[in-house]
DNA sequence: CCTGCTACCTGATGGC
DNA sequence: TGCCATCAGGTAGCAG
């Protein structure tokens, strides 16, 4: 995406742009050209040369690259309807359509002056991928908080990126219950959880990276989540470790996966 | 300030 | 077959 100009974009559903208004995003972002893409915690930030295009792909957002509006290769591929893959925004760059597609319309596309004007990203805690993330700030933040590890794993203000999924593998492999204190953790413990999230998530990327996700394809779906994970969504079926069963638990609203037999 | 709950959406699945 | 409840990778906004 680096370098391409975006010609133009189309906003098809608005709730996708809520609160900021769809033409706010168009005028906007007509004409600029993508200097940079990076990530911030959960957030996709396309930098421009005039302000940021921000990402949030929620539960079911996804991104395509599709080709031009009747070219001979949209032709080939039938031409899918926007309705049909749920697209919400699209903007047409030199080498195809950039589409923003969620089914659940949870997801949300703005255009910001820069990255601060974002409440979601400025609050955004440490990045666990990061050098800064060592053992000691792990503690540090732990020290500081008396709620469940699952719901400090999962809260953007203090690790972020981190989300069910891999909050719960996290605590399965550094043998924590979801449901321990923050503050209750053992220094021995802090060591084993630091350990535990950058194993995870450095897995997950080898899952999402091999085989590379098909841009191109609208029919294309991540899968491979099951090579590495331990028991999310796995309640009644044996720990890996310890065999005795994983139990499903409702924690902040949300569903964590974990065994009572090696996790304390 | 901190925490927990609910709304926001659509679709898949399973029980009756 | 249809109807209803429940669940699904997340966060903003609000009440207490």
């Amino acid at each position: 995406m680096r370098g391409q100009r975006i010609r133009s974009c189309r906003v098809m559903h608005a709730i996708a742009t809520r609160p900021q208004p769809a033409d706010e995003l168009c005028w906007r972002a007509t004409g600029r050209t993508i200097r940079e893409v990076r990530r911030r915690g959960k957030y996709l930030l396309f930098e421009l040369d005039q302000g940021y295009l921000v990402m949030h792909f929620r539960l079911s957002g996804q991104l395509f690259l599709l080709p031009h509006q009747g070219s001979v290769a949209a032709r080939r591929e039938g031409e899918p309807e926007a309705s049909a893959l749920h697209i919400d925004v699209e903007l047409e760059l030199a080498c195809g359509r950039l589409c923003f597609a969620d089914i659940r319309h949870l997801g949300r596309v703005h255009w910001l002056a820069r990255p601060a004007d974002s409440r979601g990203i400025t609050r955004l805690g440490i990045d666990p991928l990061a050098r800064e993330f060592t053992r000691g700030v792990l503690g540090t933040l732990l020290g500081r908080s008396k709620r469940p590890l699952k719901n400090f794993l999962m809260d953007q203000e203090k690790i972020a990126g981190i989300g069910n999924i891999y909050s719960s593998e996290a605590l399965w492999y550094a043998r924590l219950s979801p449901r321990r204190r923050a503050n209750r953790v053992a220094t021995q413990e802090v060591r084993r959880l630091h350990k535990a999230i950058v194993n995870v998530l450095g897995r997950a990327l080898e899952c999402c990276l091999h085989p590379a996700p098909a841009l191109r394809n609208p029919q294309w779906a991540f899968e491979g989540l099951e090579k590495m994970v331990r028991v999310y969504q796995r309640a009644g079926r044996p720990c890996p470790r310890c065999g005795r069963p994983i139990k499903r638990l409702g924690l902040g609203g949300r569903s964590s996966f974990f065994c009572p037999g090696c996790q304390r």
